[in-house]
DNA sequence: CCAACTATATTGGGTGTCCAATATTTATTA
DNA sequence: TAATAAATATTGGACACCCAATATAGTTGG
């Protein structure tokens, strides 16, 4: 996801405004905001919501980038090294944000409510 | 993204049960759901999304794939090739639709919230 | 101290997405 | 009919993602 140009409908978000690398780094920076996480942790963060959690040949790479970018910074404690977003980091998440709300906000909600009518209707589940 | 495999979490969706290609598709699938839409009609709904519209080379070989994986069908009318979803499309788009709110749903709540935060204190936008 | 463990990190190979450029087919218009 | 336009389609190259396999550094327990 480049996160990038425009249309009539997209305000505010001039052509390559952020420039982040995709989905997962989207999450990643979503969880960063909310709490300052280890590779880990925030491997498990990703887990519950894909289900499979992410090797470390995939999240240590995407970390590093990031980092790269100055999108995070990692403070080290101990054999850890905790993450947490820098100011260029919160602005890139919320330009992803507005550009995520633009390209699927209306799947989302439609997301929300084929789910909830599944979960009322399927008792025999057989998917 | 490959929908697939689960998690403690992750209800009713065993291991590889759909088989998407990634989110263009998913997209793809969703606005086909709506209406019957030709190559064209496609690409003019994700730019809506996205703010730019996908090249013929990005459009055309998602399409063949959908077709090859007998997840949407196309119809012939004229030079046009009017697509819609095959049964095990529709499926698909629900098995995806699920994963979708499971991994972001709690993102598109949050990224909707912002976006209303933005354009109320943002007159003097600067992004 | 040393073995086991944990967290971090790299490499290689594969897939999905994406564009630029080019080509082909079909319909419309001059 | 010939030129134009529209829709479809392919190719080559790039990047983000993803895993399996492997490696390294620091921590902990025996």
């Amino acid at each position: 996801m480049s996160m990038s140009k425009q249309s009539e409908k997209a305000q505010c978000c001039p052509p390559d405004c952020c420039d982040m690398r995709g989905l997962l780094t989207f999450q990643i920076l979503w969880e960063l905001d909310r709490e300052e996480l280890n590779g880990q942790q925030i491997a498990e963060k990703i887990a519950n919501r894909r289900g499979t959690k992410p090797t470390p040949g995939t999240i240590y790479p995407a970390l590093k980038e990031l980092k790269k970018d100055k999108l995070i910074k990692g403070r080290k404690e101990g054999r850890q090294v905790m993450y947490s977003l820098t100011e260029k980091g919160v602005k890139g998440l919320a330009d992803a944000s507005r550009y995520f709300h633009q390209a699927f906000g209306d799947i989302a909600e439609d997301a929300k409510i084929r789910v909830k009518v599944i979960v009322m209707s399927d008792d025999d589940c057989k998917c």
